[in-house]
DNA sequence: CTTGCGTTTGAAATCGATTTCTGTAATCGT
DNA sequence: ACGATTACAGAAATCGATTTCAAACGCAAG
C-alpha cells in the first residue's frame, strides 16, 4: 500500500514539486478527481473550481515523465538531421518548430553528420524516451526504420525518401534543375556545366536530371564532361568549380545543385576573377546572408520552411490516429527568380 | 499486488517494447536482479551473464521514461535560445550538442525568438520534464530563473549574463569591438562608425565600447552622430547603415557589432556602389557561407561553437554535483584577422 | 557445533499521473 | 412513490525501472 505524506508546512519554499495528491489533499478531494479536472473530464462545478483554485496556489504542473509512462507516449517529437549548420536544414527546423510549438510538442533536435550508426542510436533513443513520432532527413537511402516502425512510432520522412513504405515530403527536384538551366540559357550563356550532389543521392539526380532536360529540350547536347559530381559541401563546389575551369573547352557558366556547393564555386569564381555575371551561375537552393548581387546570380528558391512545416503537420495528423494509406507530398518550388545578366560579350 | 503477465509466445514481433520484466523472467532472475546487472552493481557472474544473454537475445533497451521517473531526473537538457537561423546561434548549438552527445545526453532545442513569455514557458516543460538542466542565451537581461533555480536545475547563460548568480560564459566583447576599430584605423580610415545592437544589451554596449576606446586610444573625437542603435538583425543593419550614409558628413568605414547587421549594411554599401575597400567594413562575428573577398572587410571571429563547448562542459559538472560557487568563463575571441586594404583613394 | 558477519538475491515500495473498477447519490419515467 | 439509469467520485491498479528492506546462504572464528 502506498503511503502519501502530505506534509501542511512545507518550510522549504518550492524547492519541491508540488504533485498531483498535494492538490488533492488541499482541494479536499481525490487524485483521480484532480486528474480529471486537468484533462476535462466530467466534475462537478464545485469540485472542479476548488482543485483549479488549489492548483493556482501550488502553482501545480504536471509531470510529465510519469503522465508519459502511464499514457505510453510523451509530447515530443524528433528531428533527425545531417548538418545543424546547413541554413536549408536550419530553415527547415525552424518551420518544424513553429508547427509543433502551436500544437504543443517539444522538439529534440539530433544531427546526424549522415551517419547511420549516429542516427541509429538516435532511433533507439526516440523509443526509449516514448517520443511521439520522428521526422527524418534520411543520412542514406537504405536507412532502416525498422525500430520505430515496429514499434508503431509515426516517421515522416522529408527531402530524401526512404526504402519505408511511409509519409514522404519532398519537392520538384527536377523541375528546379530544368528551370536554373533555362535561365541561365535564357540569359545568352551557351555552355551549360552541372555540379551536381553524390551519385546515388535520389535530390542530386533529380536535379541533375533536370539540367540534362533542359539541354535536351534546347537541342543542345550535354557534353558529359560538364557534369561533376562532388559532396553538398563548400569543398565541395569548389573541387568541382576548379576542376571545370581546367578544362580545355570550359564552360561558361554552371548549375550548381546545391546551397553549400554554390558558396564553393562562387568562391572559386571570384578568386579566378570571373565572378557572375562574367561566368553564368545558376544555384538550387537559398543562400541566406549573402551579400550577392541579386541581379547577377541566379536562386531557384527551395521551400525549406515549408518543407519542415508540412512535415510536422503530416506527423501531428498521425500522432492523432490518422491511419490512411503513406501519403507522398510534392512542393512546388518558389520558382526561379532573380534571372542573371547577360555575359559581358 | 501487481501482476506482470510474461507472455512466452510473443505473436506480435516486436511490437511492444520488452521490459525489464521479461528479461527477468528469461533470465530466471528477479528485475531487481536485472536492473543490477544493468547498471553494474554487484551480482553473481552466473547470473549476470544470464542476464545479459537474455538482454541481447529481447534486444531490450530500458525504458528511459519509467527510469527517469523514479531516479527524478533525466538524460535530455535543453538549449535555449532566441533564433535558430541566425548562424552564430546554429555554431553555438553544434558546439553544445557535439560535447553532450559524447556525454549521453540528447537536446531538446528551444527557440524563443528573443520572446521571454515564450521562455518562460520552456522554463516550465524543462522542469515538468525532469529535463537534467538548461543552457540558456537569455532573450533579456531580467529573465527570471527562479522557476529552474527554486527546483535545483542547474543552468548555464552563454553570451549574455542574467540577473542570477550563476555559471555564465562570455566573450571579450570589449576587446572585439577595439580591435575591429583598430583595424580599420590603420588600414588608414580615418572617420569610423559603429553600428551597435539595441541599448541596454550588454553584450551590445560592450562592443560599441570598445569602439568607442580605440578612438580614444588614437586620439580621435568619436563623432555622437557616429553611434547608430540597430536591431541585431538584417533589416536594422540596413536601416543604421542607410542613416550613417545619409549624414551631412558622413564616415568612410564602419564597425559592425554583429553578423546579421554586417550583412544588412554590406548589402546597403554594395547596392550603392560602395563596397569595400571603398567604404570600411569591419564585422563582429562570422559571416559562414558568404562570398565575400576575405581581404576586404575585416571579421572578427568570434568563438560560438566553443561557448557552446564550455558552456555543456560546465553544465555537465554540475549535473554530476559540482557545487562550487559559479563561475564566469570569459573567451578569448580568435583574434580579428583578415585586415582590410586601403581605401582606393 | 554454534554464533556472527558479510554477501547475494528477491519481494515489495516507490516515483506521479492516468484509468479502470466500484459504490453511492442523484435523476428520470411511469 | 418506486425501480431503473445515469452521474459522480474515490480506492486501487497500472506504466517500467530503481532501491530499500529483509531473508537466506556461506564462511570463519570461537
Amino acid at each position: 500500500m502506498r503511503m502519501h505524506i502530505l506534509d501542511s508546512n512545507n518550510e522549504s519554499a518550492g524547492v519541491t514539486m508540488s504533485t498531483i495528491y498535494e492538490v488533492a489533499a488541499k482541494a479536499g478531494v481525490s487524485p483521480a478527481t484532480v486528474s480529471r479536472v486537468l484533462n476535462g473530464l466530467k466534475v462537478s462545478s464545485a469540485k472542479s473550481d476548488a482543485v483549479r483554485a488549489a492548483a493556482a496556489e501550488l502553482s501545480f504542473s504536471p509531470n510529465k515523465t510519469a503522465r508519459s509512462l502511464r499514457k505510453q507516449n510523451s509530447e515530443v517529437i524528433a528531428l533527425v538531421i545531417p548538418d545543424i549548420e546547413n541554413p536549408f536544414f536550419t530553415a527547415l527546423a525552424r518551420g518544424v518548430e513553429d508547427r509543433l510549438r502551436e500544437a504543443g510538442f517539444s522538439l529534440v533536435l539530433c544531427n546526424t553528420d549522415d551517419d547511420t550508426e549516429t542516427e541509429a542510436k538516435y532511433f533507439e533513443i526516440a523509443v526509449s524516451e516514448n517520443m511521439a513520432g520522428v521526422i527524418l532527413v534520411p543520412a542514406a537511402d537504405h536507412t532502416d526504420l525498422s525500430p520505430l516502425l515496429s514499434r508503431n512510432r509515426p516517421v515522416v520522412a522529408v527531402d530524401r525518401s526512404t526504402g519505408h513504405d511511409i509519409d514522404v515530403v519532398t519537392m520538384e527536384n527536377r523541375a528546379a534543375g530544368l528551370s536554373a538551366t533555362r535561365a541561365l540559357l535564357a540569359s545568352g550563356y551557351s555552355r551549360v556545366a552541372c555540379i551536381a550532389g553524390p551519385r546515388g543521392i535520389e535530390t542530386a539526380d533529380d536535379r541533375s536530371g533536370g539540367w540534362q532536360d533542359a539541354l535536351n529540350l534546347a537541342d543542345r547536347a550535354a557534353d558529359p564532361t560538364y557534369l561533376c559530381h562532388a559532396n553538398y559541401r563548400v569543398d565541395g563546389g569548389r573541387a568541382a568549380m576548379l576542376e571545370l575551369l581546367s578544362l580545355a573547352d570550359p564552360p561558361d557558366a554552371v548549375v550548381v545543385t546545391n546551397n553549400l556547393m554554390g558558396v564553393g564555386a562562387l568562391q572559386v569564381l571570384s578568386e579566378a576573377g570571373m565572378a557572375p555575371p562574367a561566368f553564368g551561375v545558376a544555384v538550387i537552393g537559398d543562400l541566406p546572408f549573402t551579400t550577392l548581387d541579386p541581379t547577377s546570380v541566379t536562386i531557384v528558391h527551395l521551400p525549406a520552411r515549408n518543407l519542415g512545416v508540412t512535415a510536422a503537420s503530416m506527423l501531428i495528423e498521425r500522432i492523432n490516429g490518422d491511419r490512411q494509406s503513406p501519403r507522398t507530398v510534392v512542393l512546388r518550388n518558389e520558382v526561379a527568380i532573380a534571372v542573371g545578366g547577360v555575359p559581358t560579350r
